[in-house]
Formats: structure tokens, C-alpha cells, sequence
DNA sequence: GTCCGACGTCTTGCATGCAAGGTCGCGTCC
DNA sequence: GGACGCGACCTTGCATGCAAGACGTCGGAC
């Protein structure tokens, strides 16, 4: 994405951004020990801004501080594919039902039509990257349509522990897209109906399949 | 709970706890501002730890940092009742089809059938208070049964958002308790016999009636 | 009376200094 | 040769200093 470099913007989130992307992105690898002196170094800042990063990383169980020793980047768990694609999936169908309840599931599935069809050009151009990041849009803007602050936030959490796994583990193929795709247009066809357990079951076959990628 | 004011735990985890305490008991209001400094001086520290533990509160979602102005505790959302309540549905409902998925749902069940004994006798003395610790174990166990670590620490977060609404604006009644009792006695029940669904029903009910106590 | 600007005070952001404690390697003793 | 102990290095925890920025207040101009 962007390089959030700007000399303007703080030098502590600068180092969190920094320092999190190489976790996510698997250029730190679990188990790494890092030190705030050596980190801080690298990006050209104090102890000081790099330790907040560090806590904050830390509330995001990325890294684990150990006192007087480093902060050290946890592992892949061996669970955490289904961990975070069971969490994903309780969290989307519950918001699903909400968004139902609301009566407000028809409209959401209207805004959610261009999306699907979007993912069908990417799937049509095999531009993967692309794809994945209209199919985290889809999912997150169900989420965020149930309107519950706490559930998009840990939502938001869960994606970049996804991210995290597909840099680690998956390649994605392009003939797995087309499913995806249909996928998603089986999920909003769902809301438009209103259905929230409908939803609910395309979902875990949805996420079942996702698993089984890995 | 007990005061965590020991000498050798390290100033920034005191800083933590104290001011979270404060913040879910209510002593600190919401949009109340807090200064590094004043806060350091009231428990004994540098702005140092304290900045650590407004950092972390922040992670949280307790407090708000502004910028060269201090650190706002965030007001009760007019929906947060309703936000924490509907997640906490989401992440156990999800936790008891796992637990019955792994067949381990009789197992869970034994386990929890002391702890609703337990509650029937604080119904009976009419302790309001270990009543609903021994809820918020009851529930928490289903959760940490799950085996999900990070939907169980998601939920560690959710009890505290809800034990900071218990202390702002909830009175429990003593006769609101033999129903949450029998509540608690219907959800193991589901659990014994292996049903997520009818799990997932009572929880429904159970969660409508609590946030109807609101 | 009202509005606008400057100043003083309060706040945090960040750098740095110092000390406590952990780790690892080397030398010595058995 | 192996094990134990000591020391040097490296780490963070915390205090503090300095500067930049936000807010409120007070004074002056109109």
C-alpha cells in the first residue's frame, strides 16, 4: 500500500506501521527478537517511539514483550487458520443477522452487487491481488453495516491476522477465484432476501473452502 | 478485587490497573481528560508508565488519546449496551457449536453443573455480587472451552466493557437471579446433549433479558 | 459592547541518561 | 573433557529534559 513515510506523521506511528507490515508480510517471522535500540536505528528514531510501537503491537498479540530481553514476533499458532476463520465467520454471521433484523438487508445487498461484479472482472483478468482485496471490502462491509463498533474493530484485528497467513502460507489459485466469486454472490443474495441463516450457511461453506486452501 | 499496589510489579502494569479500575467502576467518568502527569502524581510515577497505560487503554478502547491535549476516557456509546451484549452472543454461540463439534459438549457440561449449583446458592443468600462472578465464569468457561484464544481474549475484552455498564447504570435485582440461574441451568443442559442450536436459543433469550435489566 | 490577537500555561512527542537484570561466553577448577 | 562461576555486553524500565503545539485568558482596538 502506501508508504506511510511522511516525515509529518508520528515518528511512533511510523515505527508501528513500519514494524507491523514486516509481521504481516512475513519478512519478520515468528519467533524473531527484536530490539527497540536496533529497530529504532533502522527507521531512524529513539528508543522511545519504537517501545510504543511495541506495546501497541503487543495489545495485538503480534509481538510478546519479554522485560529485559526483546520483543519477540509470536509464531504462527498451529490453530490460527481456523482460530481466526472461525472468529471471522461468528462475527460476519452475526452481523449478517443484524443487518436483517434491521431490516436494512436488501439495501446492503445493493450496495454490495458492484462489488461482486467487480471481483468477476478480476477473477476474468486473474489479477489476484486485486480480488483479495475486493473480497475483504465484501466481508468487512457487512460487518461494518451491522453498525457495532467493538465487532468491526476486532474484525478489523482478524484481517490482518488473515493477511498475515496468506503471506505465509497460501498462493492463491487463479481457478479457485471463479468459486470465490460465486461465492460472494450467493451471500448477497441472502441479504437481498433477507435470510439471515441462509447467509450464515453459505458463509461456513464459504470459509470452509477457504480453509481448505491453506 | 484485590489491590494490585504491590512494590515490585512494575510501574507501568500498576499505572494500567489503577486507572482501568477507575474507569470501569465509573470513578472516572466518560470524557473525563486525563493528564500524564497528574495521574503520575496521584500514584507515585513519572509520566513515563502512565503514558504506557493510557497507551494500552487506549488499545482497548477505554481511553482516546488527543494529541497534546491529554487522554480522554471514552463516554458510553448510547449502543454500547446493545454492542457488547450482541457480541458476546456471537462469540459464544460460535464457542458452543465448537465445543459440540468436538464432541467435547457433555464433557464441557460436567464442568459447568457445580458452577450453576453455586449460583443457585447465591440466589439463596442473595449475593448479588458473587452471583455475577459466578456468571461471568460460567459464560467465560464455555468461551475458553472453545479453545480459541483469540475469541476468548476478544471476550476478556467484552467482560470489561460490561462490568464498566453493570457499574454505571445497572441495580440487579435478587429476583431477576433465580431466572438468570435457571438460564444458566438450560444452557448446560443444550451443552450436555450436544445442541448448539438450542445453545444458541437460550443464549438469545438469556442475553434479551438481560439487556431488558438496562 | 464586541471582536481579534498575543501571551502564558498546560499538554504531549520524543530523545536521552541511568540503573537493574538477563544472556552468553570464557576461563578455571575438578 | 566437562561443569560451574564470573564478567562483559545487551536488553528494557523508568525518570527527566526540551521543544512544539493547543487552549484559554486578558488586553486592546474599533
Amino acid at each position: 500500500m502506501s508508504t506511510p513515510a511522511d516525515d509529518r506523521t508520528p515518528a511512533a506511528e511510523r515505527a508501528y506501521a513500519i514494524v507491523k507490515q514486516q509481521i504481516l508480510t512475513g519478512r519478520l517471522p515468528g519467533g524473531a527478537l527484536l530490539s527497540e535500540a536496533q529497530v529504532g536505528a533502522e527507521i531512524g528514531v529513539s528508543r522511545t517511539p519504537v517501545h510504543e510501537a511495541f506495546l501497541r503491537l503487543a495489545a495485538e498479540r503480534l509481538l510478546t514483550l519479554e522485560t529485559r530481553r526483546g520483543a519477540v514476533v509470536v509464531p504462527l499458532a498451529a490453530d490460527e487458520t481456523r482460530d481466526v476463520l472461525e472468529a471471522r465467520e461468528a462475527i460476519e454471521a452475526s452481523a449478517a443477522r443484524r443487518v436483517c433484523d434491521d431490516a436494512r438487508a436488501a439495501q446492503v445487498a445493493a450496495t454490495l452487487a458492484p462489488s461482486v461484479a467487480t471481483m468477476r472482472e478480476h477473477v476474468a483478468t486473474g489479477d489476484v491481488e486485486a480480488f483479495v482485496a475486493a473480497d475483504d471490502a465484501f466481508h468487512a462491509a457487512v460487518v461494518h453495516a451491522a453498525g457495532n463498533a467493538l465487532l468491526s474493530s476486532f474484525y478489523a484485528l482478524l484481517g490482518d491476522r488473515q493477511s498475515r497467513l496468506r503471506h505465509q502460507l497460501l498462493r492463491v489459485r487463479a481457478y479457485q477465484l471463479a468459486g470465490a466469486a460465486d461465492d460472494h454472490a450467493a451471500l448477497a443474495d441472502a441479504l437481498a432476501h433477507g435470510d439471515p441463516e441462509r447467509y450464515a450457511r453459505v458463509l461456513h461453506e464459504h470459509v470452509a473452502r477457504y480453509r481448505g486452501a491453506l
